[in-house]
DNA sequence: GTGAAAGCGCTAACAT
DNA sequence: ATGTTAGCGCTTTCAC
């Protein structure tokens, strides 16, 4: 039996649709104990599952809320998924999860799916400087959070953005290094093009200042004109620290981009016929699973993740929920550095 | 503006509600290709989205398959969802993308809730033995594929399974060893729960007996008794080399469940003051991106995910939209070993 | 305490 | 080539 609607539980339980539906929608106390009880048993009985398109189409509400992310395939998405999904169950929210690949155009129909499917509220993880590809739909209603990229001067007024203090984060990476006594540093990235990427660039040179390093020649130069994905990054971290390795004056701490990155660096570091920790310093951002299951485990920046969902849920939630379209702000939660092996200080 | 619907392009257009569906139901050649030009300019001018609930709740149809996974936080399965995808998409279909986090009771609630969402076909990645909480819906029509799960006797009739040869996989793996030399292997999991394990187990005291060799004392003690998530795999991993290598007649050879598992064993090689590869040869399972980016790059058995992602997509869509129930079947696909550097033959 | 009836936005016969 | 109409399953006034 594929359509057990609401009428068959009504016939079956000699009462109307309404009594079943009131039922349904926590008004079980205005009716006879009796009466429940057979609606209850009918439902059970006939296996009734609220159809709920037709519910979404009456009501207009949706408690589905969609995530965005760039590629569930990276785990550091797949852990926020996980996080974001828990914090939307506790609020009565479900989560619907798509995979834009970096891709602006499948960003941008995700969300006018989302839109059209009654989703009111969309976690948005995007890497691109601009959000005027949903700007239509926001103005629309449709709530967003953008999650994982600072405000820009011209987002929309009512979008909400949380994420780490990047800056603050990798300065706090490369203030551990020259504490531990590193006076030649180095950042590997790909292409500085993300608001993100260029915030953790901005506080690693802002940390070098404040030790009262030179922050000449310390962008590694490969990093720019290209654009990576994330298995790619490896590779990128493992050209650079061969590079880097092999000049006249290599640097003993690096830090990368993100943990990928500098899981590549660990391995370009051993290419080199060096060690990590004892000749090279290396400190990650993110801290992925496998950070901590590397050998040796990394020197990373954490985000906290469940903070971070909550919020996000707690913002749409307000949001759909509450009255008229809120004004934006803007949420930086501060990152932790999470010293492992991967950093020691530099040699003799 | 929220609500933009048929009747109001039809309106803005001087048409019929009815033309305006023509048009976005792929039957625009039946009208007048300057009526077809008023709607279209209509559509775009009011930003009109059909609203898939309405259209859902009248077709009865969903373009929709819903993916219940154990963890996105786990590579392999975000690599998964990836591939599914898009091959869901060329196919026109979309994915719901869930999260059981190994939970029975979450998985359950979620396949029920796709059902109620008016999707009718769902990959289930379960590593239950049984899939009886899933049967009621199964009986109603929803169309099932099980994924990563080789079929069994008291599944459903119309039942789907696509997986691996699992027992295959480790005997290519186990063989990879023999072949190199190697003669005192050991097998390290978590508990034999799942029947994944229990075949990959099969295929690795096969390859044993195929090539001689006792299989007695060759699955690691600690093994039996504990349920492991994905983090905690690496853990174990790391335990049973330690303690492994530390008897009288340690393997030279170890066979890991998957691929956390095997980068826990390597770590646990080196808290024991030795080498991979060069003195104790480590084969993992899956292929996750980080077996390639390890140090040393992990040899393992790869899951050819691609194709299982079409082949999931393909049954799904011909029974979803072809007629009556189809028969089950059980699709068994063949693994590959991807020889790295973490295997070599033994010492001396 | 319970029921009748209207309508959410859309599609697909069935007219014309 | 285009319009009229009925109804998908549900919720929610408004009656009784």
């Amino acid at each position: 039996m594929a359509g057990v609607t609401i009428q068959h539980v009504a016939q079956a339980a000699g009462v109307s649709p309404t009594t079943v539906s009131n039922l349904l929608n926590g008004r079980a106390n205005q009716m006879l104990p009796e009466t429940r009880q057979r609606v209850e048993a009918a439902i059970e009985r006939l296996g009734y599952r609220p159809n709920r398109a037709a519910r979404h189409l009456r009501t207009g509400r949706s408690r589905t809320v969609g995530l965005v992310v760039p590629s569930v395939g990276n785990p550091f998405w797949g852990t926020f998924a996980r996080y974001l999904e828990a914090a939307a169950l506790t609020e009565g929210y479900n989560v619907l999860l798509c995979n834009s690949e970096r891709d602006p155009d499948r960003e941008r129909r995700y969300v006018e799916e989302l839109w059209s499917d009654g989703v009111q509220g969309v976690v948005l993880c995007s890497s691109l400087p601009s959000l005027e590809h949903v700007m239509p739909l926001m103005d629309r209603g449709l709530q967003i959070v953008a999650f994982d990229r600072a405000a820009q001067a011209n987002d929309a007024d009512s979008l909400v953005s949380i994420s780490i203090d990047n800056a603050v984060g990798s300065q706090l990476a490369t203030t551990h290094l020259t504490s531990l006594g590193h006076r030649r540093l180095a950042f590997v990235s790909g292409a500085l093009g993300s608001i993100n990427r260029k915030e953790r660039y901005r506080g690693f040179t802002a940390a070098l200042e404040q030790a009262g390093l030179s922050t000449e020649n310390t962008l590694w130069p490969g990093a720019s004109g290209e654009q990576f994905g994330d298995v790619e990054t490896a590779e990128l971290g493992r050209r650079a620290a061969r590079e880097l390795l092999a000049t006249d004056d290599p640097p003993t701490g690096i830090v990368a981009i993100n943990d990928m990155c500098a899981l590549g660096v660990c391995r370009g570091v051993r290419d080199a016929g060096l060690e990590v920790a004892k000749d090279v310093s290396v400190v990650g951002f993110d801290d992925i699973v496998l950070a901590d299951l590397y050998d040796p485990p990394l020197t990373t920046v954490r985000q906290p993740m469940p903070e971070m969902a909550k919020a996000a849920i707690a913002e749409l939630k307000s949001r759909v929920e509450g009255p008229g379209t809120g004004q934006g702000r803007s949420l930086l939660l501060r990152p932790e550095l999470v010293v492992r092996q991967s950093s020691a200080p530099p040699r003799g």
